[in-house]
DNA sequence: TTCTGCTATCTCTAAATAAGATAGCTATTA
DNA sequence: TAATAGCTATCTTATTTAGAGATAGCAGAA
């Protein structure tokens, strides 16, 4: 059975001739009658009455109701992928916690206000399981710290952060070997890019080992830091957009150790639902890029 | 699109293997390839990715939502017209009053009970108008007093009724013409075949013109005809039934005036939907034909 | 690197499809 | 009853498409 035959019988059905029909789908009258001819043999039922004009057996009326679901069902689909306005079925994105918190929730807003016929979940995690989930196929998009560089995957800068250092105290200048050698240092769990940057701080002063205590969420991590437990690394626009809430301070890090891009990977363009897509593009809207 | 696409597609994606695919549906693996090349270049996306294992796209994914609705629907369409133990859609009858009261009710009970996703609409009326509706392709079978000779329907007798004359007092034998002349006749409304046998009683009798009362029920005829208002004619079984409940007198007629046959009348058994072929499988089986 | 298992591509053959021409059927009208 | 107008069925031919096999190419594993 083929969708064709069916759309060429709800036009006969609807127009009540096979050259009304033909005309309809710009096709010629002798098709009608095969591709009719053919759904009859098929289903080992007459669907027509052909005595004075077109009319439908009852065999007809129970193929059309189904005729009318495939088709609709197949519209939909076609036009899912055609229309570049549409989207629909699942988004599955993953995001640092950093950004999630800060750069994501105008974004996610702004698109589920515009596709709200898309399911979106957003799982949260270090940009090392991140990467991994993307490439186990288990999400559609993932917001990282720095690119992927494989020929299979899609990298898109959409934020730069700056990363500061920051203390319960007020600094002038970043802090001296011996100071940090004795300090307690506060970061994500295994995998955060931002605790590499703790690492090659520390690294850059001549430090190999550190305690580091490890928190699962921002919030938890700054209240430590404001109760003077340690220090940590984080985005400058982080740290302003919660400074009201606690006593912290910052100092500026080198350019090199500082400077961490934020990027969307996804595998190729090519094979972006129309959910992702629609994704992308909000994101190049409300990003600014 | 085709749906043969659709069903490769969906192999694919439940095997993760073009190989695996072509062989669930007794194909080779080229063709696998060229079915779901032909998808991609149709919706403008890549399905599949083919590194390590064959693995769905987020469009593929997002595709094969609407691929399963397809086939589903499809399928069911399938099961519809072969299994010859399903039946589903709509079901649009006709029958004369009497025939509806008296014989159709333990059949529509049985065929409700086998096929309870048949909707049933059942419409009563004299037999012209019946067999008028039927040509109009407003029912799909009927339930009419004789037989329509015409090629392109198809009539299955179903019941044999014998006649009697019914009045409210005893009778002894056919009323005299003197008698016939002064009597008022009871009958359904005009086009009931019934009441075309009383004019024939009467014209056996010499009379042609004669008073006669037109009802729309059984139960208000035959209860007039108690209360002494007249004569009527009407099958024995109907009689049988309803006598209990009414004063009322039977006497035989002449075979040829008496015996009427109930045929179904429907298009070319070749048209029928499987919930028509079903309910002429349950005339079989419950009318014992 | 080499091997293994899979997919893409190419080619040939068979089958299906589209379109046109024509015959045949049905209901209408004179 | 016969002629007519408007359809649909059938037949034919050219073109397209699908199926199957052989082979090349690619990616991951050892």
């Amino acid at each position: 059975m083929q969708l064709k035959s069916l759309r060429l019988f709800k036009a006969v059905a609807e127009t009540g001739s096979f050259m009304a029909a033909a005309k309809q789908l710009h096709t010629v009258q002798s098709n009608v009658t095969t591709h009719i001819k053919k759904l009859e043999e098929e289903l080992g039922a007459q669907l027509v009455h052909r005595a004075g004009g077109v009319r439908l057996t009852s065999a007809g009326r129970a193929l059309l109701g189904y005729a009318e679901r495939l088709l609709a069902v197949h519209d939909e689909a076609l036009a899912l992928f055609k229309n570049a306005e549409n989207a629909a079925g699942q988004l599955r994105l993953g995001s640092m916690e950093t950004t999630m918190a800060l750069r994501l929730p105008p974004i996610l807003a702004a698109y589920h206000a515009n596709f709200p016929d898309v399911d979106m979940t957003l799982a949260t995690g270090p940009t090392a399981s991140l990467i991994e989930k993307l490439m186990a196929g288990q999400a559609d998009g993932v917001f990282v710290a720095g690119a992927v560089d494989h020929h299979r995957y899609h990298s898109l800068k959409v934020f730069s952060e700056q990363l500061v250092l920051v203390s319960s105290t007020p600094m002038t200048s970043v802090p001296s070997a011996e100071e940090l050698l004795t300090a307690t240092f506060l970061a994500f769990r295994q995998g955060c890019s931002y605790r590499q940057r703790i690492e090659l701080l520390l690294a850059s002063q001549g430090i190999n080992a550190v305690r580091v205590f490890e928190f699962g969420t921002l919030d938890a991590m700054l209240g430590c830091v404001a109760a003077g437990m340690g220090y940590t690394v984080l985005p400058r626009i982080t740290i302003e957009a919660h400074r009201h809430r606690f006593g912290i301070h910052t100092m500026e890090l080198p350019s090199a150790i500082a400077n961490i891009d934020t990027y969307f990977v996804t595998p190729e363009p090519a094979s972006w639902s129309p959910a992702l897509a629609r994704f992308v593009d909000t994101l190049h809207q409300e990003a600014g890029l």
